[in-house]
DNA sequence: AAAGTATTTAGATGTTTTTCTAAATACTTC
DNA sequence: GAAGTATTTAGAAAAACATCTAAATACTTT
Protein backbone atom coordinates (compact mmCIF):
# COMPACT_ATOMS: atom_id res chain seq x y z
CA UNK A 1 0.00 0.00 0.00
CA UNK A 2 1.23 3.61 -1.04
CA UNK A 3 -0.87 4.50 1.85
CA UNK A 4 2.48 5.27 4.28
CA UNK A 5 3.65 7.65 1.31
CA UNK A 6 0.57 9.92 1.17
CA UNK A 7 0.97 10.29 5.03
CA UNK A 8 4.17 10.77 4.60
CA UNK A 9 3.95 13.60 1.10
CA UNK A 10 1.72 15.81 3.66
CA UNK A 11 3.90 15.60 6.60
CA UNK A 12 5.78 18.22 5.06
CA UNK A 13 4.40 22.04 5.57
CA UNK A 14 5.63 23.33 2.14
CA UNK A 15 3.93 20.59 0.58
CA UNK A 16 0.38 20.75 2.29
CA UNK A 17 0.52 24.76 1.15
CA UNK A 18 1.17 23.33 -2.36
CA UNK A 19 -1.93 21.14 -2.02
CA UNK A 20 -4.16 24.09 -0.58
CA UNK A 21 -2.99 26.59 -3.76
CA UNK A 22 -3.74 23.85 -6.60
CA UNK A 23 -7.11 23.89 -4.39
CA UNK A 24 -8.27 26.61 -6.73
CA UNK A 25 -7.67 24.94 -9.51
CA UNK A 26 -4.62 23.77 -11.66
CA UNK A 27 -0.96 25.67 -11.30
CA UNK A 28 2.05 25.22 -13.49
CA UNK A 29 5.64 24.57 -12.04
CA UNK A 30 6.58 27.73 -12.07
CA UNK A 31 3.65 29.32 -10.71
CA UNK A 32 3.67 27.09 -7.90
CA UNK A 33 6.81 27.97 -7.17
CA UNK A 34 6.51 31.54 -7.13
CA UNK A 35 4.46 31.02 -4.18
CA UNK A 36 7.49 29.98 -2.41
CA UNK A 37 10.85 31.48 -1.55
CA UNK A 38 12.74 28.54 -3.17
CA UNK A 39 14.77 27.83 -5.89
CA UNK A 40 12.70 25.87 -8.71
CA UNK A 41 14.27 22.35 -8.44
CA UNK A 42 13.09 22.48 -4.81
CA UNK A 43 9.30 22.93 -6.02
CA UNK A 44 9.70 20.00 -8.20
CA UNK A 45 11.66 18.03 -5.66
CA UNK A 46 8.31 18.23 -3.38
CA UNK A 47 6.14 17.81 -6.32
CA UNK A 48 7.61 14.68 -6.90
CA UNK A 49 6.90 13.66 -3.91
CA UNK A 50 3.44 14.06 -3.81
CA UNK A 51 2.75 12.88 -7.44
CA UNK A 52 4.53 9.70 -6.37
CA UNK A 53 1.92 10.11 -3.12
CA UNK A 54 -1.04 10.20 -5.89
CA UNK A 55 -2.20 13.51 -4.42
CA UNK A 56 -1.52 15.33 -7.51
CA UNK A 57 -0.98 14.74 -11.41
CA UNK A 58 0.32 16.41 -14.24
CA UNK A 59 -0.94 17.57 -17.63
CA UNK A 60 1.28 18.96 -20.14
CA UNK A 61 0.43 21.55 -22.54
CA UNK A 62 2.44 23.44 -23.96
CA UNK A 63 5.56 24.58 -22.97
CA UNK A 64 4.11 23.98 -19.33
CA UNK A 65 3.47 21.13 -16.71
CA UNK A 66 -0.03 22.02 -15.15
CA UNK A 67 -0.45 20.73 -11.39
CA UNK A 68 -3.71 19.46 -10.14
CA UNK A 69 -5.03 18.03 -7.00
CA UNK A 70 -6.21 14.49 -6.95
CA UNK A 71 -8.64 13.99 -4.27
CA UNK A 72 -9.40 10.13 -4.28
CA UNK A 73 -6.21 9.23 -1.82
CA UNK A 74 -7.71 11.96 0.36
CA UNK A 75 -10.97 9.66 0.31
CA UNK A 76 -8.92 7.08 1.98
CA UNK A 77 -6.97 8.44 4.06
CA UNK A 78 -10.37 9.99 5.75
CA UNK A 79 -11.30 6.66 6.08
CA UNK A 80 -8.51 5.51 8.22
CA UNK A 81 -8.82 8.70 10.25
CA UNK A 82 -12.53 7.99 11.03
CA UNK A 83 -11.54 4.20 11.97
CA UNK A 84 -9.26 5.50 14.34
CA UNK A 85 -11.66 7.93 15.79
CA UNK A 86 -14.98 6.05 16.01
CA UNK A 87 -14.55 2.93 13.96
CA UNK A 88 -18.02 4.16 11.95
CA UNK A 89 -16.59 5.51 8.93
CA UNK A 90 -19.69 7.42 7.60
CA UNK A 91 -21.23 7.59 10.88
CA UNK A 92 -23.15 11.14 10.38
CA UNK A 93 -23.43 10.87 6.73
CA UNK A 94 -27.41 10.17 6.01
CA UNK B 1 -0.49 25.83 15.21
CA UNK B 2 0.46 22.36 16.57
CA UNK B 3 -1.01 21.36 13.54
CA UNK B 4 1.87 20.79 11.61
CA UNK B 5 2.82 18.51 14.38
CA UNK B 6 0.34 16.40 14.59
CA UNK B 7 0.91 15.28 10.22
CA UNK B 8 4.15 14.74 11.42
CA UNK B 9 3.20 12.69 14.33
CA UNK B 10 0.84 10.95 11.59
CA UNK B 11 3.41 10.45 9.03
CA UNK B 12 5.55 7.50 11.10
CA UNK B 13 4.31 4.08 10.54
CA UNK B 14 5.29 2.60 13.73
CA UNK B 15 3.14 5.51 15.44
CA UNK B 16 0.45 5.46 13.39
CA UNK B 17 0.40 1.41 14.66
CA UNK B 18 0.88 2.74 17.84
CA UNK B 19 -2.69 4.84 17.38
CA UNK B 20 -4.01 1.63 16.03
CA UNK B 21 -3.58 -0.51 19.06
CA UNK B 22 -4.64 2.32 21.10
CA UNK B 23 -8.07 2.26 19.59
CA UNK B 24 -9.03 -0.78 21.49
CA UNK B 25 -8.36 0.82 24.67
CA UNK B 26 -5.58 2.28 26.95
CA UNK B 27 -1.98 0.03 26.97
CA UNK B 28 0.73 0.50 29.34
CA UNK B 29 3.91 1.63 27.39
CA UNK B 30 5.65 -1.84 28.31
CA UNK B 31 2.14 -3.74 26.29
CA UNK B 32 2.98 -1.19 23.16
CA UNK B 33 6.08 -2.10 23.59
CA UNK B 34 5.66 -5.66 23.08
CA UNK B 35 4.04 -5.11 19.90
CA UNK B 36 7.20 -3.69 17.99
CA UNK B 37 11.10 -5.19 17.63
CA UNK B 38 12.02 -2.22 19.09
CA UNK B 39 13.34 -1.09 22.69
CA UNK B 40 11.38 0.66 25.35
CA UNK B 41 13.93 3.39 24.74
CA UNK B 42 12.37 4.20 21.34
CA UNK B 43 8.92 3.29 21.85
CA UNK B 44 9.03 6.27 24.42
CA UNK B 45 10.21 8.53 21.89
CA UNK B 46 7.53 7.69 19.49
CA UNK B 47 4.97 8.73 22.45
CA UNK B 48 6.53 11.45 23.20
CA UNK B 49 6.24 12.46 19.95
CA UNK B 50 2.79 11.26 19.84
CA UNK B 51 1.82 13.11 23.16
CA UNK B 52 3.13 16.71 21.78
CA UNK B 53 0.81 15.95 18.97
CA UNK B 54 -1.85 16.03 21.20
CA UNK B 55 -2.68 12.30 19.60
CA UNK B 56 -2.19 11.03 22.99
CA UNK B 57 -2.41 11.13 26.74
CA UNK B 58 -1.36 9.45 29.65
CA UNK B 59 -2.37 8.31 33.00
CA UNK B 60 -0.39 6.70 35.55
CA UNK B 61 -1.57 3.94 37.82
CA UNK B 62 0.37 1.79 39.98
CA UNK B 63 3.99 1.48 38.32
CA UNK B 64 2.15 2.10 34.83
CA UNK B 65 1.70 4.57 32.99
CA UNK B 66 -1.41 3.97 30.24
CA UNK B 67 -1.63 5.87 26.78
CA UNK B 68 -4.70 6.07 25.07
CA UNK B 69 -6.39 7.86 21.96
CA UNK B 70 -7.25 11.58 22.14
CA UNK B 71 -9.63 11.90 19.11
CA UNK B 72 -10.12 15.40 19.35
CA UNK B 73 -7.69 16.54 17.10
CA UNK B 74 -8.25 14.01 14.70
CA UNK B 75 -11.26 16.06 14.10
CA UNK B 76 -8.91 18.96 12.75
CA UNK B 77 -6.91 16.67 10.40
CA UNK B 78 -10.41 15.46 8.84
CA UNK B 79 -11.40 19.22 8.95
CA UNK B 80 -8.06 20.19 7.03
CA UNK B 81 -8.56 17.42 4.41
CA UNK B 82 -12.28 17.94 3.74
CA UNK B 83 -11.66 21.21 2.70
CA UNK B 84 -9.00 20.61 0.78
CA UNK B 85 -11.48 18.06 -1.04
CA UNK B 86 -14.31 19.92 -1.85
CA UNK B 87 -14.66 23.30 0.25
CA UNK B 88 -17.60 21.91 2.65
CA UNK B 89 -16.71 19.97 5.44
CA UNK B 90 -19.44 18.42 6.11
CA UNK B 91 -20.82 17.96 3.02
CA UNK B 92 -22.55 14.58 3.32
CA UNK B 93 -24.01 15.02 6.87
CA UNK B 94 -27.20 14.98 7.67
C1' DA C 1 17.90 23.74 -36.49
C1' DA C 2 18.97 27.43 -33.17
C1' DA C 3 17.62 30.04 -29.41
C1' DG C 4 14.65 30.59 -25.61
C1' DT C 5 11.74 29.28 -21.78
C1' DA C 6 10.02 25.61 -18.37
C1' DT C 7 11.03 21.93 -15.74
C1' DT C 8 13.63 18.06 -14.02
C1' DT C 9 17.83 15.46 -12.65
C1' DA C 10 22.39 14.90 -10.38
C1' DG C 11 25.36 15.64 -6.88
C1' DA C 12 26.59 17.95 -2.64
C1' DT C 13 25.52 19.64 1.99
C1' DG C 14 23.44 20.69 6.34
C1' DT C 15 19.47 19.34 9.16
C1' DT C 16 16.17 16.31 11.09
C1' DT C 17 14.68 11.77 12.27
C1' DT C 18 14.90 7.18 14.00
C1' DT C 19 17.18 4.03 16.45
C1' DC C 20 20.40 2.07 19.82
C1' DT C 21 22.93 1.51 24.53
C1' DA C 22 23.62 3.06 28.96
C1' DA C 23 22.20 5.63 32.70
C1' DA C 24 18.67 8.04 35.33
C1' DT C 25 14.07 8.64 37.38
C1' DA C 26 9.65 7.03 39.25
C1' DC C 27 6.91 4.25 41.67
C1' DT C 28 5.89 -0.33 44.48
C1' DT C 29 6.46 -3.70 47.52
C1' DC C 30 8.93 -6.11 50.79
C1' DG D 1 14.77 2.21 52.86
C1' DA D 2 16.40 -1.40 49.68
C1' DA D 3 15.42 -4.02 45.81
C1' DG D 4 12.71 -4.58 41.83
C1' DT D 5 10.01 -3.31 37.79
C1' DA D 6 8.45 0.39 34.38
C1' DT D 7 9.52 4.15 31.85
C1' DT D 8 12.14 8.10 30.38
C1' DT D 9 16.34 10.84 29.32
C1' DA D 10 20.99 11.54 27.32
C1' DG D 11 24.22 10.91 23.97
C1' DA D 12 25.79 8.76 19.74
C1' DA D 13 25.34 6.92 15.07
C1' DA D 14 23.14 5.89 10.77
C1' DA D 15 19.58 6.94 7.59
C1' DA D 16 16.28 9.96 5.51
C1' DC D 17 15.04 14.69 4.13
C1' DA D 18 15.02 19.41 2.30
C1' DT D 19 17.62 22.48 0.04
C1' DC D 20 21.04 24.50 -3.16
C1' DT D 21 23.88 25.04 -7.65
C1' DA D 22 24.86 23.43 -12.02
C1' DA D 23 23.76 20.76 -15.78
C1' DA D 24 20.45 18.23 -18.58
C1' DT D 25 16.03 17.47 -20.89
C1' DA D 26 11.74 18.94 -23.10
C1' DC D 27 9.07 21.64 -25.72
C1' DT D 28 8.13 26.15 -28.67
C1' DT D 29 8.86 29.52 -31.70
C1' DT D 30 11.39 31.71 -34.94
Amino acid sequence: MAFAETFKALSDPVRRQILELLKKGPLSAGDIGSHFDMTGATISYHLKILKQADLIFESREKNYIYYQLNTTVLEEIMLWISTLKGGDPGAESK
